[in-house]
DNA sequence: CTCTCGATGCACT
DNA sequence: GTGCATCGAGAGA
């Protein structure tokens, strides 16, 4: 596949809208030769100040630098004490922003993800963020890389047309700021949101 | 099918 | 010491 990663551009907007619209791109990995792609099919955003519910809600540490620094690069963290969570970096005039990438339909080296993975069972590669990491062998060593260049991970427009109806929602696994219906995804993808609703 | 619950490591208080 | 932007096994229905 020959695809152009998207723009800086496009992640310098306000990082709710670039949620919005990383739904059908393509999240691209180049691992050991292969290549693994995947469609996006759930998203969030994660703010700064604005957000309690954000690791950048209080101040610039080691772990969250990358939500602070140039957009359009992997945050990549280590949570539960057994998931890598994959996020790329987005904000327009705030300090801070990230938007984390919860699920993917799988396209290409499915063979590999399924190994990385140990199962067969497609719905179940890649249908939550640390399944889809786990599949794309993404962990702390892809963190603050760039998404807008050809590299060992970027994000790029996909082919033709995505024809498909968007959901919205409070966002997953949190607490606090469940007011605000930051989570998207799409919605013909029935194993993915009613896996992760647990509705 | 649904629901509960333990594993597990690390950032942060 | 506390609390996770989670997952999957196992139990019950």
């Amino acid at each position: 596949m020959q695809m152009e990663p998207l723009p800086r551009q496009f992640y310098c907007r306000n990082t709710v809208a670039v949620a919005r619209d990383l739904l059908g791109k393509l999240l691209i990995r180049d691992f050991d030769g292969k290549e693994l792609v995947g469609g996006i099919v759930e998203t969030e955003a994660y703010g700064a100040q604005n957000d309690p519910a954000s690791h950048a809600y209080r101040k610039r540490t080691d772990r969250n630098a990358v939500m602070f620094g140039e957009q359009g690069h992997a945050y990549v963290y280590f949570t539960y004490g057994n998931h890598f969570c994959l996020n790329a970096t987005a904000r327009d005039s705030l300090l801070a922003g990230a938007v984390l990438i919860r699920a993917m339909e799988p396209i290409e080296g499915v063979e590999i993800m399924m190994r990385n993975r140990k199962t067969s069972v497609l719905a179940n590669i890649a249908s939550g963020p640390g399944k889809l990491t786990q599949a794309m062998k993404i962990t702390r060593e892809q963190n603050s890389a760039d998404l807008c260049t050809k590299g060992e991970l970027y994000i790029a427009e996909a082919d033709g047309k995505i024809n498909c109806r968007i959901g919205r929602s409070s966002r997953i696994g949190i607490v606090r700021a469940l007011d605000k219906k930051w989570r998207f995804f799409i919605k013909e993808n029935q194993h993915v949101s009613r896996k992760l609703t647990g509705k």
